[in-house]
RNA sequence: GUGCCCGUAGUUCAGUUGGUUAGAGCGUCAGAUUGUGGUUCUGAAUGUCGUGGGUUCGAGUCCCACCGGGCACC
């Protein structure tokens, strides 16, 4: 049986620039335009966790954020959803949105799965109810939420999978893959926008299996391509040698989505790489843990270094750092404050912390498209890396 | 005034018929967190065992006095 491709797609990813192997380009969907390299917030349940739609839109800017359907699926649930006319129109969101496939849960929850040829049986962590995704089911799925981009449903590999059970894992990835370009094809969105499918390239770290799972993906036709199983537990190195690997095979015309990932750090060496879009759950989950990033570094702001700092919090996480779009809050509280919101558990705390890495992680990737484009990336990179690497 | 109960880490408490270096939860102080459960995990610090005396090879534990808290009765 051939190979199926993805039909209906067209150009919409522009590579405006590139510097070594860094990328600047623009990726156009019906719900706006993304510039790249680009940072998604994380949105699992709808929502941004402490950051309402009106702060990523209007003080932070951001261009596109992430849902993901296993937990849509389990709540609010597809009746809901459908009924509210899809996810943007549920959320009030009306930029982009990408939806995960579910395929990282099957992996992050492991206790509860059995995976088969015909797709994975969970337990729901809300009420223990089972259930089964299917490629084909998950498409479904992501038809009704309605995502601009969605993923193709995969087995993420955990990171010291030896080489057979890698194998075996990337060769069913492939098969479900087969299904959802199938199924996609087979199926129209619900809401008059387009939605683009991303496969996921796996392989875990051998490199003939990532090479392997790259071509695959390449003669999807897709409109983007993604990049899965990495930061699961393998050394950094290793990390960047696979996005080496996966992106010399790669189409240079779509657009590159390394999942998951990561840090300030691991960001820029990426995009240095030839990645063109991220997403973590870092800046806002550490956010909610009291941890800021900022470009000096960053700081931990429950230590009890701070209970008496009354500096507004841009004093010293922009220091020397000339950004006009610093947000109001880094202006209006001190780290003294911040450092007593964080330790009486406060909501207002977690919102603070949530938006303002979540302002540094675009003010990163948009200061480093900037440098890409004026043709001084690895300059850049080199100089700001031992500052990110520093503890305040 | 009399009788009874209690006093152990910042806090709430455990601590075997007296037996190695007195423990736990929470808190504190740090660290971790990579396609999110405001989650979870890891490490560290912290004691005049109310005070003083006694018995004993050995006392947080038994005895006496005192101090402090509580309850009941007069």
């Amino acid at each position: 049986m051939p190979q199926p491709v993805i039909q209906n797609t067209s150009r919409r990813f522009q590579l405006l620039q590139t510097c070594g192997t860094a990328r600047a380009g623009l990726l156009h969907t019906d719900h706006g335009d993304i510039p790249t390299p680009i940072f998604m917030p994380v949105g699992t349940a709808g929502t941004v966790k402490a950051v309402h739609q009106c702060e990523l839109r209007d003080q932070i800017n951001a261009p596109i954020i992430l849902s993901n359907t296993y937990h849509l699926y389990l709540r609010p649930g597809l009746s809901t959803l459908q009924a509210a006319g899809g996810l943007h129109c549920f959320n009030g969101w009306d930029r982009p949105i990408l939806t995960d496939s579910g395929g990282f849960q099957v992996f992050s929850l492991a206790e509860n799965r059995k995976i088969k040829e015909e797709g994975c049986t969970f337990r729901s962590h809300i009420d223990g109810s089972k259930h089964l995704f299917t490629p084909e089911r998950v498409i479904d799925i992501e038809r009704i939420i309605g995502a601009d981009i969605i993923m193709a449903f995969d087995e993420c590999c955990p990171g010291d999978a030896d080489y057979a059970y890698a194998q075996r894992s990337m060769q069913l990835t492939h098969r479900w893959l087969d299904r959802c370009i199938n199924q996609y094809n087979a199926t129209q969105p619900l809401y008059g926008h387009h939605q683009m499918l991303f496969p996921i390239v796996q392989g875990c770290q051998y490199d003939e299996l990532r090479r392997a799972s790259a071509n695959y993906i390449a003669s999807t036709q897709s409109e983007g391509c993604a990049i899965g199983g990495l930061a699961v537990g393998e050394p950094t190195h290793i990390m960047y040698q696979m996005i080496e690997i996966v992106n010399q095979i790669l189409p240079a015309d779509r657009p590159r989505y390394l999942m998951g990932v990561g840090t300030p750090q691991n960001l820029l060496e990426a995009i240095d790489r030839g990645v063109d879009m991220f997403d973590c759950v870092m800046p806002t989950r550490n956010g909610r843990n009291g941890l800021l990033f900022t470009p000096n570094g960053t700081i931990n702001i429950k230590n009890k270094k701070w209970e008496q700092c009354f500096h507004p919090i841009a004093d010293i996480a922009w220091d020397s750092f000339d950004n006009p779009e610093i947000i109001q809050a880094d202006r209006d509280y001190s780290l003294a404050y911040l450092h007593h919101l964080i330790r009486a558990q406060e909501i207002l705390g977690l919102q603070i912390c949530s938006l303002h890495n979540l302002a540094f992680y675009l003010w990163l990737v948009k200061t480093a498209r900037r440098h890409i484009i004026e043709g001084t990336y690895q300059q850049w990179k080199s100089a700001l890396l031992p500052q990110l690497d520093r503890r305040l």
